[in-house]
DNA sequence: TAACACAGTTTCGTATACAATGATGTTCCC
DNA sequence: GGGAACATCATTGTATACGAAACTGTGTTA
């Protein structure tokens, strides 16, 4: 995969895509039933199609499927939560060194971009696009590397991890994100692997430790009105 | 997930678990086909089911599926089978030394049981079988490790390195496993997680090195002669 | 008033039918 | 005889239909 999905396999996966989006940008809240007659008629297809999409997204755990009863969009359990961030902790820092022994100057110039784009969004007060475009930057980080399956794995978990901030996310210390951001890059640009692996190891650990990881607060809205 | 498969939504999550122990065992090789009347025929069901089962499937990367074409047992190519493991060394040896730490002694008990019905597989001549308890067992060193979403990654690896070994594999160098294997549970019966975690970088390393990662050798079977 | 039972409705699970795409075999022409 | 265009066939992609399971609301009863 990376960069372009050449094996989108047509309508199912471009819905799936869709419906990802909505979820990682927080249009759809953890919770939220997603009827199969619904959102075919959202998009104009029949229930199988929806169905593949669907399953889809239940195997990259962004939707959770209970027999008979239909799909939900994913609501990660504290434990979840916790597992989510220690694969990343396994995977992402040394992917980060990866980076940053392979990145080029287009590629410091993309994230820089990213960046930008992920700054802007914030202060425009788009939270769930901020949000969004920061597991991009990762996911970005990934790419560089240039292993294709542990990106896949990265992927995964950012988006599972984009529940996760939905759920768990406190208010305050919204700000660490930026600094955190820009060092790794700058340590990127350095060619120095060994801080970037660092970097990426401590900004997990930040984000993971400005989770609330006790109680959950939920709010569904409705599918109509998340894809408009 | 971990030990059962309580979210397995009926029979499609069964017949692909039946074709991917198929996949597992070699007794389906990597090419070959999967035609949808095919194996609806065999397990007496639909192509919806088997449409859904195939999918599944596809997302652990064990089937290709080939638009307009069909779907096919996945051929990892080179690149893929590097990158494969590539992703175990970075999540085994730490969840070896997690295993190492919380193993208790039921837990080294089935694990020797394991390595016993492997050597017993082997010892019978059944290769194939062998190959897939090896996997099984170090998916259960990931079991004992308590994280779900890493063992979930551990799990695809290890199916993903069947098909390698099947298309990769040279003869010679085949009694490393057991001595790694019995290193392995010993490091983890002494709780000694540093040990643990060297010995798992080290046999991943042996296994990667005793491929033959230049020509791929390849032979498609029929699908019913397999699945008999 | 609260709890239970039942029927109605909605939604999912699976099978079947039709349309579209790619593969195969044949024929015709050079 | 070789190759290309075409027709036929097989297989997948999608839609629809029917049966089954679960949820909802109402009415009755203790």
């Amino acid at each position: 995969m990376v960069a372009k999905d050449g094996a989108t396999d047509g309508s199912s996966s471009q819905i799936a895509q869709a419906l990802a989006l909505a979820i990682h940008e927080h249009r759809l809240t953890p919770g939220a039933k997603l009827s199969e007659d619904e959102v075919g008629e959202v998009f104009g297809v029949s229930r199988t199609v929806v169905r593949s999409a669907l399953q889809q997204l239940s195997h990259e755990r962004l939707v959770e499927l209970k027999r008979n009863r239909g799909a939900f969009v994913a609501q990660p359990t504290v434990r979840e939560a916790r597992e989510v961030f220690e694969a990343r902790a396994l995977l992402e820092p040394r992917t980060a060194r990866s980076a940053a022994e392979r990145a080029t100057a287009a590629d410091i110039q993309a994230l820089r971009k990213h960046a930008a784009e992920e700054h802007a969004a914030l202060d425009a007060g788009e939270a769930g696009r901020s949000i969004y475009l920061s597991g991009r930057l990762h996911l970005e980080i990934a790419r560089i590397a240039d292993q294709d399956t542990i990106h896949d794995f990265i992927s995964q978990l950012i988006a599972r991890s984009s529940l996760i901030i939905a759920l768990y996310w406190q208010r305050r210390s919204a700000l660490c994100e930026r600094n955190a951001h820009e060092a790794l890059i700058d340590a990127l640009a350095a060619r120095d692997g060994t801080l970037a692996e660092d970097l990426m190891k401590s900004h997990l650990l930040d984000i993971l430790t400005s989770l609330d990881l006790r109680n959950r607060p939920s709010a569904a809205r409705s599918l109509r009105e998340a894809l408009g």
